[in-house]
DNA sequence: GCCCTGAATAGTGTCCGACAAACCGACACT
DNA sequence: AGTGTCGGTTTGTCGGACACTATTCAGGGC
């Protein structure tokens, strides 16, 4: 039969659509702010306590966020928070090495060819000063250095785009591809030379507008980084990150936080 | 000054920040069913109030769903709302046509191929059974169906490349790059028929497995998409989907919704 | 014995009212 | 001008309450 299942709506959900609604269609622009919390539960002819709900759903989503603990404004989500939702959902999903490096192979080349066409004076410098610390990094050895300068390389390579849709595309992906980079390093002791190397020649193709190199740099960059998890050993089609640690952990009960 | 901005943390963050990571170390399992609010709220010595706000954050971000109105299960984030969230906020960042265009070039053939490479025969009985209703469309002149029917096209080549990575990447620029579609079928009234031709070569070079077959017919059915765009004379470099509605909306007030 | 039905139970959705803490703006003071 | 003070306002949190509905379970019908 055509008969589609019935659902119940609670208030607080329509509560978020409708503030999302509004907030999609530009009646409510970034920026503006939102009346209090009283206001709009008789707005809503709803509680206050309901309005709340709502507000979390859509403060969570980006949609809402707080200028200051008084001032709720409309925003538009910031792409550091969509990528570490997305990053954490791609953990979940357990995502394999191999899955995540077919689709890095060929969107962090594109990244690189569209940031040697748009990226800023500003943009340079950014990446400029991480190769400097980069290099002090690895002169010393600072493994962890190595890593987190190597995730921000590939986010300042992903602003320079000034391509949103690439850089949501991408930067999931790399952030949990080269955190896989930490797992390499022990074991590959010449890798992080060869990043820096092949870094700085990205680097310098965005600066002079070369989009030919940029490109083909960091497809070989991509390349070596695969070869490099195969020769440390490394299971290219085991999930990146288990969601069940290795430890046997029994369900611990939560820990009641208020003491502080 | 070495200052870092001090952030006081409400309860309910701390509510769904440590549930969040109890999820993530893999102590709540997905599947595994959370306490009752009352429950829960005991246990972490706070009100049942403070409780709801935190789960709605988390409910929200779909690390937790209700299996039913009583059942509060934890959950890995569902792809399809991942692409809209992430889609909305493509749109709310005003992606152009010509940023989202060079993505899904790259991104749409490399999907075709995984799914040549991937798919199972569930995935190409989808295929063939969204092509013939996509016939069916086309013949009866049927745009909003056309459009429907390609997002669907798209969504299960995505889902067939098995590649969550892809997936996530993929979706969201798939989705707001063809929802332009409808805006560019009054202008072309051949073009379902092309988009009917490449959709059946990639289809039959899945159900064959020829991912070389499959890679290149996609590759041509975008870059003859960015033609028709630009031969109805669409802008590329205007925002997709404007926030600002067209016509003069003054802001208006929010209705109360409970009168129902 | 098994299935169906209806009562009992438990849990969610919503509301009310309240209060301390904090924030914000204004105002007075040096 | 810069700084202290003060009071109104808003948020964060609490406790309690009640209707409604899943879910459970026991008893009756087959």
């Amino acid at each position: 039969m055509g008969l589609r299942p019935i659902q119940v709506s609670k208030a607080y959900e329509q509560v978020s659509a409708q503030l999302e609604s509004q907030i999609l269609e530009g009646r409510l622009q970034p920026g503006e702010q939102l009346p209090g919390e009283v206001e709009l539960a008789a707005l809503f002819g709803v509680n206050r306590s309901t309005v709340r709900e709502g507000i979390r759903r859509l403060e969570s989503e980006g949609l809402v966020r707080r200028a200051s603990p008084r001032k709720l404004v409309v925003s538009t989500p910031k792409a550091r928070e969509l990528a570490s939702r997305n990053t954490r959902a791609l953990r979940m999903l357990e995502v394999t090495f191999d899955q995540l490096w077919r689709v890095a192979v060929e969107i962090e080349p594109l990244a690189a060819e569209l940031a040697a066409r748009n990226a800023t004076d500003e943009d340079v410098a950014k990446l400029r000063a991480n190769q400097t610390r980069m290099k002090k990094a690895t002169e010393t050895r600072d493994d962890r250095a190595v890593v987190r300068l190597d995730l921000e390389y590939h986010s300042i390579i992903s602003e320079a785009t000034k391509n949103p849709a690439l850089a949501l595309a991408q930067e999931p992906i790399g952030i949990l591809l080269y955190s896989g980079l930490e797992a390499l390093l022990p074991y590959l002791p010449q890798a992080p030379a060869r990043q820096l190397e092949a870094h700085g020649r990205v680097i310098d193709a965005v600066a002079m507008g070369d989009p030919d190199v940029a490109r083909d740099w960091t497809l070989r960059h991509a390349v070596d980084f695969r070869r490099g998890y195969l020769m440390a050993g490394l299971p290219m089609d085991a999930p990146i990150a288990p969601l069940v640690p290795a430890t046997g952990t029994q369900p611990a009960d939560l820990i009641p936080p208020r003491d502080a």
